[in-house]
DNA sequence: TCAAGATTGATGCAGGTGCATTTATTGGGC
DNA sequence: GCCCAATAAATGCACCTGCATCAATCTTGA
């Protein structure tokens, strides 16, 4: 009889949660050491970024980074208290809000590209080939939840995270 | 002139931080619905107990795990706390100890497995066929920092994480 | 129209994590 | 033998996270 979860399966998962590990952490401590705000400060700024008016609700931005409510709530707050985001009241919905980003957060966002794309090229860009990267793409998008999804997996720039 | 990371690098990269994030998150709350301590808990006790003797220093149990010192000693603490594991001084070495797992953290790191596998399966194996799961192995072993790569990544049984 | 329930966002609290530092001990060079 | 750098482990502090809950507002349906 064959086993519940085959060696095979037990194999990749424990590769892909210590190699997902340890690489997210090269990257993460390249840019700490660079001076930039945590990978988490990044992805909001390019969702952000991304938003037609440079705005969206918290929800949004919620569900596009797969973070909890209160999670965003709060960092909403730093990236207010540092000037990179706004709170704009919501007229048509008088419990939200919308959240902007500034001039100075459309800046960093910039910055931190050119920090965190060198860091993924170095770290994970730089040992596939282009055919293993898709190979790759191939497996992992089979594991997507059925769930979400987020949208626009953006074929522009920029890589969101978690 | 090519992009610095290609856009199947970013698109592959992406891929993994999102998907890991998604998949253990389902696991660790399955863990957590069945009223299981976290993952981290689960690993630490799968080395302990393969330790040859049952016991073993914290520093090996911190390369094991790849995670810091701090992380480690408090760990323990906790471990200890629920009778889980006991501090054992090491003769040979005034500034260490050692580390034992109790027959209950033996009996926990066991029920556990049956829940951490079922989780696996779930969430992970079952939406990959066999060769699917080497492919991504072969994939991810690629990835694998130049570093340490915690040594015995166990043909046994249960999976250790992180 | 109005009450019941759903949704949006914030927050108090307990616990976890990272960082830097501290304490104890070891080992190596002189 | 003695001093100093290196190693083992613990810990104080600030911050971050998860959970539960709250207040405000919207929506639905009788």
């Amino acid at each position: 009889m064959k086993r519940k979860p085959s060696t095979e399966a037990t194999a990749a998962w424990i590769r892909l949660m210590r190699i997902q590990g340890s690489v997210l952490d090269a990257v993460e401590q390249d840019l700490k050491k660079a001076g930039f705000p945590p990978l988490a400060w990044y992805d909001a700024l390019l969702e952000l970024s991304r938003a037609p008016s440079g705005e969206m609700r918290p929800v949004e931005l919620e569900k596009q980074m797969l973070i909890p409510q209160y999670s965003t709530s709060r960092l909403i707050d730093r990236l207010v208290d540092e000037g990179l985001a706004a709170r704009r009241e919501c007229k048509i919905d008088k419990r939200g809000q919308f959240v902007e980003i500034t001039e100075a957060g459309r800046e960093l966002q910039k910055k931190m590209w050119s920090a965190y794309s060198a860091a993924i090229e170095k770290h994970f860009g730089s040992k596939l080939s282009d055919a293993d990267a898709l190979k790759l793409c191939g497996l992992l998008d089979r594991l997507g939840c059925s769930c979400d999804e987020a949208p626009a997996l953006a074929p522009r720039e920029g890589a969101p995270t978690r």
